[in-house]
DNA sequence: GGGGGTGGTCAACGCCTGTTGACTTAGATG
DNA sequence: CATCTAAGTCAACAGGCGTTGACCACCCCC
């Protein structure tokens, strides 16, 4: 992270500000909205930090841009009937690649983040839980949606809780086991 | 909170010191380790903030203190067989009654905060994994019980993030009896 | 009734955070 | 080559945080 002694990073507005939103997007996914400084992403990308304040014109602003750029469309982008293989494969083996998910830890990170928690919700119910759950259709649809994505956190934060109680390989096949058909089930209705 | 104005606290250091973990265990439920601020508690009690540096060290002392005091033994003092029902009930409707999940939303909120991580973590193995795993009992319990508190604590934040869409007495039931079931049959194995 | 120790307060420190305005510099344009 | 705008830096501020040492005040005990 942070080459920006060996590569001066040649003067481009557009691509600093979209390199400052992924650096953005990865702090905001792996920390909560507070514990994420101006600073550190501005490490990260090579820059010095007023000029984060600068582009967005500040750290609320930036916070919903990194929300609003990147939609929580790439759970619904696969097929139907292996939803709940991808997933559990995700949850299980993550964070290796995490990029499916990524949007929805952000939610789940500063979910409860006073100054973050409208956009939050905001952006939750719009950019994820009303398409999925015209997405998954069928009965009780906002149920099964909220449940589903309950379920997709909830593990993700079992992951990071339960640091040193690490799985064996054959325990991570039998817990894909266990939650694979119980997600698709929930797909399936 | 706070009637310190009115009623002056008689000069009981171990009742303060109990007063000060309980107000700091419903913040730590509420909030994350660094949103919820000394001030804040010595408010809710009716004492010097200073007071609490003294009397637990530090913050940090303090948050674990907290995580000594109250295990997350109340999951598993009812009755096996209605386990699955109780659950969903606290999830749908809660925080109404929240005491039964407070340890668990305790370590959900404060999972994540570096400087809480490893407190956290030891307390959530100790303190929890590894009597519920012992109490699941039968094939692969640790990963059962793994997905039980993802789902406790996914739910939960589910709650808090979808704010806004609140769900109609109907709904609520049918989403209980979505959620009883299958923590049931995950509690049976 | 005057010590002494404990329960509690007060003011202040050092640190870290987001943000701002003035400044410097690169890079295209004439 | 000179110039002028946009890209980026720098230093500093104001506010909040946890923590500390010096300071009152109550209450028990002799």
């Amino acid at each position: 992270m942070g080459f920006a002694a060996v590569c001066p990073r040649p003067r481009n507005a557009a691509a600093t500000r979209t390199a400052i939103l992924d650096a953005a997007a990865k702090r905001f996914a792996a920390e909560s909205y507070e514990q994420v400084g101006m600073r550190d992403i501005a490490r990260d990308v090579g820059v010095d930090p007023a000029l984060i304040s600068r582009y967005f014109g500040s750290k609320e602003e930036l916070f919903r841009a990194v929300l609003d750029d990147c939609d929580g469309d790439e759970l619904m982008d696969g097929d139907r009937a292996t939803f709940g293989e991808r997933m559990a494969d995700d949850l299980v083996y993550g964070p290796a690649k995490d990029e499916d998910l990524a949007w929805l830890l952000i939610m789940l990170k500063s979910a409860g983040s006073p100054k973050a928690a409208e956009i939050v919700q905001q952006a939750a119910i719009e950019g994820f839980y009303q398409p999925f759950t015209e997405w998954l259709g069928g009965e009780d649809a906002p149920i099964r949606a909220r449940v589903i994505a309950g379920i997709l956190m909830g593990i993700a934060v079992g992951r990071d809780l339960s640091g040193g109680m690490k799985l064996s390989p054959e325990e991570c096949e039998r817990m894909k086991a266990l939650l694979a058909p119980m997600l698709q089930q929930l797909v399936d209705g």
